[in-house]
DNA sequence: TGACATGTCTTACAATTGTACGATATTGTA
DNA sequence: TACAATATCGTACAATTGTAAGACATGTCA
């Protein structure tokens, strides 16, 4: 794929493509439900995020009884690396071991998680 | 130290505090110097965006001659921690593990960064 | 078949962001 | 001391973002 002209998504919207793509097709509904409960925010919100996700080129929808059904219309892993990267390049001058190290001494990674990546690194 | 209502750096803003970190102290025009040359922005732009970080509370400034000369008012770590919990949320929900495998993955890091990070994750 | 619940669409709007011009101030130097 | 070079400051402005209310449509069930 190619993916040409794809507009960044900005945060509020990566945060919603994000519930998308865990549901891989949801509705509004089923995607205000799968936000946090801290996160207050209303269903027309949601809405309009999707819409802006779909304008952009990031989502398709079925249309399903009333409702809306959307789903991802390009690749997670784009996406990512796309995300990745631009971040990479803002907060490190684009050098990715400042970050691995950042979460390497963070803790936020559980001894467990720790040997899954160790075995991640050893494998060709 | 506590930083308290620290209000976030946009994506542009961080791209600059980034470059002042790096020189410790730096006027606008150190700073026009360090960006990349594919990156074309003007004087005055850089110069907004350092005064919009010295509102937020990122930089301070002393005078020398007639330059400002920039420099970080926050930890450069709590920014990261900063920064990186917000990304980390939005794009995976908060957890590590995905960014980690794929960073370790994505062959951006060469053979003798696996190495220092096996170190990283072997060590205390 | 009519009302209710549930959806979507249109529109809005203030805040933030990215970008930069032009006016004005400062300083070292000829 | 007047000029050229260099700075900053105030201001601007369009685009994007985050947030949502209200109008209108539609499927469902009594």
């Amino acid at each position: 794929m190619k993916y040409r002209n794809l507009p960044a998504t900005s945060p509020a919207e990566t945060e919603i493509l994000r519930l998308v793509w865990q549901q891989k097709r949801a509705t509004v509904q089923e995607v205000c439900h799968q936000l946090p409960a801290a996160r207050k925010i209303a269903y027309a919100t949601v809405q309009t995020l999707l819409r802006r996700l779909e304008k952009k080129g990031y989502l398709k929808h079925d249309v399903e009884g009333k409702a809306h059904v959307f789903y991802p219309s390009v690749e997670q892993d784009h996406v990512i690396r796309r995300s990745v990267g631009d971040f990479l390049d803002r907060l490190f001058g684009g050098d990715p071991r400042p970050l691995m190290q950042f979460l390497a001494e963070d803790g936020r990674l559980e001894a467990k998680d720790l040997d899954e990546l160790r075995k991640l690194i050893d494998n060709p």
